[in-house]
DNA sequence: GCGATAATTGTACACTTGTTCAATAGCTGA
DNA sequence: TCAGCTATTGAACAAGTGTACAATTATCGC
């Protein structure tokens, strides 16, 4: 990964060099975790000097805001479109936005690791606090009007915004738990778990009908 | 909190001294956060010389898997007592369970901060997750009993297991959101939240006797 | 082609880190 | 009381950290 710095790089746009040493952070701070990572790591990763990082990003701080935003940003805007995209039953919706949740993309070393990191050093940065409360909360205000349209489907009659407060903290738990430890075994799987809550909150209680189940996990 | 050493200190016998040393690790790293913490730092805090950490604990890693399994040790044990103590119904138990998971004594910023970290060092040190694994498995394998119990109560058939993972994470879920952000409005609380769940899970669906609600949160 | 702009570098600095090791001194038991 | 064990110290080391700043040099408009 290491790449030498035996000529000058190449001149680059701003914006692109940016993008270059967020997307190194996040890689260095998932693999080293937040307390091996180093600004001088990262400038090795890419093969610049450290004093680069520091002429685009006056600071430390500022670089991990910005590398956090931008993964947050990501992750959310994915989840926001799925619970919007059209010709869908919102179950089906549903069942993506739970993929989206533990695909591999966000569960990767690459990326799982950088969040832990971040709940971390949010712990003493507000500013990453700011971003992180943000996202969750947008996260859970597109999960409402979600279960609501599932209701309806379901024909059921439920307080759907204390539904969605236990869906939104199990799906973090889960989240979590795997993100964690992803060697450990949990049977079903997360989209499992996550599906049949689904199916015992929504399904089995209400109308008669068999549940449309997806046998994943 | 940081003591002078102007002069020597009295001589301890090691297991004092060791617990000593585990303790000012676990405050250190849950004020400092895991980028910050240092073995030096430590030895700063209680006012001992750096060397002396090192000849308790041969190296840093042993000190960060004594101090993790200290904390789990007492965490688990808490858990496991109250989920067996005698002529309480099974739901009282879980109430109090719900309310020593979520007690101050393990949300205060000085322990919350250190499980933080540790889920964190857990990702490149395999002792750690070892550690941790085992008291995951032990609460859970608490909560199925107990769970079961409940269903006997209630006299609702259901798939115990099932729900004892579902309540699991999210009790996880919820004492991560609490742990990572303590500012965070949650209504109701976290407390609250798992109770909802064991009323709606248990309660709701099968008898007709009003559940017993508690008006905490 | 040239010159100005600014992206990039190298060096330097003051600091902190974990660990080693010989020296010191408090405690225990005879 | 005093020797011996060992808890405790301080100095030292090599390595790593973030940032400052002046010197370079690639690139683009002219």
């Amino acid at each position: 990964m290491t790449v030498e710095a035996t000529t000058r790089q190449r001149r680059r746009a701003p914006e692109e060099r940016r993008r270059q040493i967020i997307e190194a952070t996040i890689a260095c701070l998932a693999q080293s975790g937040p307390e091996k990572w180093s600004l001088r790591q990262v400038s090795r990763d890419i093969g610049i000097a450290p004093s680069l990082i520091t002429y685009m990003f006056a600071t430390w701080n500022d670089l991990l805001v910005a590398a956090y935003s931008d993964l947050g940003e990501r992750f959310g805007a994915q989840f926001s479109e799925i619970s919007r995209r059209e010709g869908l039953t919102a179950r089906a919706r549903l069942d993506l936005c739970i993929d989206a949740y533990f695909a591999d993309e966000w569960l990767s070393a690459d990326v799982a690791g950088a969040y832990i990191a971040f709940w971390t050093l949010g712990r003493s940065e507000r500013r990453l606090r700011d971003v992180m409360d943000q996202f969750a909360e947008m996260k859970q205000r597109d999960l409402i009007p979600l279960l609501r349209e599932y209701a309806a489907e379901c024909r059921v009659d439920c307080d759907v915004e204390a539904l969605a407060d236990t869906f939104y903290f199990l799906l973090s738990g889960l989240w979590y738990e795997v993100a964690v430890n992803p060697d450990a075994v949990m049977r079903p799987g997360p989209r499992g778990q996550a599906r049949r809550f689904l199916d015992f909150a929504f399904v089995e209680r209400g109308a008669s009908h068999s549940p449309h189940r997806n046998p994943l996990d």
